[in-house]
DNA sequence: AGAAAGATTGTAACCGGTTACAACATATAG
DNA sequence: CTATATGTTGTAACCGGTTACAATCTTTCT
């Protein structure tokens, strides 16, 4: 069922059934009632990709992952989806496991399905992709990085001052001895938490301890808790590593010699015994913004960078 | 840049350009050549919406879930994602938060979008929703259910047999007192789970006990906890919600009252202390499996039904 | 009543590709 | 050296909508 015939069986041509679908002005009462009377009874859907054709607006957002699966973007996802189901936008998901080439080459797809705009999570946060992503014509927010060059299009977390916060608090209860499990090379937001736990233990004269992941899975976390020594504190990159690595440990018996802090705050973190201490990062509200934050940048209206707010949840896995 | 530049900058027509593009036979290598070094120029990317139209193949599958945001569910997308990235298909996400109205509304917006496929996990597998759903005229793969309508093209999950293997494994070990916890209702799933349940101990003579929850979250697991009685053994018809409870049971100090299993088997499941015994569905390879079933689907192949394994895992909360 | 202004509707071009068909060029056969 | 088959390229219609512009119909005013 197609505009022509809705035109043919109401007896009006093309683009009288064209304005009333989109409620332009100027079309007589009769008309238009006659109109959306057969509408209704052929119960007719157009073909939004022809309109998108002319329109040159596909409303479809390009969401591009490193991951998808991991809970953490999930809820970015659902945060995402919230607000563009509002709005009438559908979205398109594709990850990239964390492949700068791959993800290049899901943008270009992204271009051609021609998206109206792009939420991007990179991995890779280097000055030289990102003036590759900058010189694109189209609407693009990153998520989870804040690259001077697009900083203004950004919705990050402040993923330094949450380190900090951690180390800060394992200095306050006295540990001298604070390891850090670090997330897997090429991860731009390890890079910082690391940077942010190596200086941090510099200025108070300490000696750093990190150890690096394979991969940022429970079994990753798990298989590193031998690899413990005698140290007091240990601060993990991620929930899901601390969640393995105390699995571990608590098989081991030797959970009580340590304290344990992970960044994230996944769901179930409250829920584990000893429920772990970490830092509160809002992801599905990072996902609205966003998603909000692409709209503002199609519609031409003024958009600023945001950086969430955290939160130290200082729970059981830090109490001696 | 479109077509018609490309065309115009190698001094041919749309029409050869096309052909380069689409690999077509009887285009010299003169011409090929020539127009293939302007594409790469260029860096022509054609514009997929144009092909969508009079292809009339948009390269695009709708996926419609219950919810995003719950690991399994993003398994499931995980999985989809994967074959579909393989066979240069990309895939629209929607949720309909388990109201069958926006279901019916997010599967006419897929339509709209011309998607060439859909995977549909519904919560309402009534007679009447499916016949409504059948009656579409698009490639379609139902997961998660196994409606007799549609029952070709489904993608499911041996609930009740899972769920018997869980209640006899208590049977076994001398049970008497079983308390099932269940899913909400209007979850068809749930339905399932709960009447296997109810079979099976009424097979054995013995009085079910069902408490329902809310919604399926942690904090409802949680807060069931409470209404436990005398019960030996409890069987939650997700783990997410007896993850909940555990915690609510070992602040209590009741833990080792109780026998507890699961059913889901989240990658966090054996993490947690104790391990939680529970059903292994792999949602991953669900998704597979059906974005595999819509593509042979769109392709005119034939497809037969699945019904995936599942695998009892006992851990530790289930021992004594 | 007739002209001008305003409202309503239709016609046709266009969005950026694909493809049937026609036109032309080259190869093969007689 | 034509006649015919085959290969290559261009022209134009089409996919299903939107929209500028022209055409027609109403009003309104003198």
């Amino acid at each position: 069922m197609k505009m022509d015939d809705i035109a043919k069986l109401a007896g009006v041509s093309k683009a009288s059934v064209s304005r009333v679908l989109n409620d332009k002005p100027n079309v007589s009462k009769k008309l238009r009632d006659r109109v959306e009377q057969v509408l209704k009874d052929y119960d007719y859907q157009p073909n939004l990709i022809a309109q998108a054709l002319n329109t040159k607006k596909s409303k479809l957002i390009g969401v591009l992952l490193p991951a998808i699966g991991l809970d953490l973007f999930s809820d970015i996802v659902n945060g995402i989806s919230t607000v563009l189901q509002q709005h009438g936008y559908e979205l398109i998901l594709a990850d990239y496991s964390g492949s700068t080439e791959r993800a290049k080459k899901n943008i270009d797809i992204f271009r051609s399905k021609q998206v109206d705009g792009i939420i991007y999570f990179p991995t890779d946060s280097s000055d030289e992709h990102m003036v590759y992503i900058n010189q694109m014509k189209i609407p693009m927010v990153v998520l989870g990085h804040r690259p001077p060059l697009l900083e203004k299009k950004s919705v990050s977390f402040p993923d330094v001052a949450a380190t900090k916060e951690v180390v800060t608090y394992f200095l306050k209860k006295g540990c001298k001895k604070i390891t850090h499990v670090c997330m897997p090379k090429g991860h731009a937001v390890g890079k910082l938490r690391e940077a942010a736990y190596r200086e941090i233990l510099a200025e108070h004269g300490l000696e750093p301890r990190v150890i690096y992941v394979d991969d940022i899975s429970y079994e990753s976390g798990y298989k590193l808790g031998s690899k413990l020594m005698d140290e007091e504190a240990v601060f993990v990159a991620m929930d899901r590593m601390a969640i393995g690595m105390m699995r571990y440990l608590i098989e081991e018996n030797r959970l009580d010699d340590y304290l344990i802090a992970g960044i994230d705050n996944m769901e179930v973190s409250s829920m584990i015994s000893p429920s772990l201490t970490t830092i509160n990062f809002d992801y599905y509200h990072s996902g609205q913004l966003s998603g909000e934050m692409v709209l503002d940048i199609i519609n031409g209206r003024a958009v600023a960078s945001v950086v969430l707010p955290y939160e130290l949840l200082e729970r059981e896995s830090t109490r001696r």
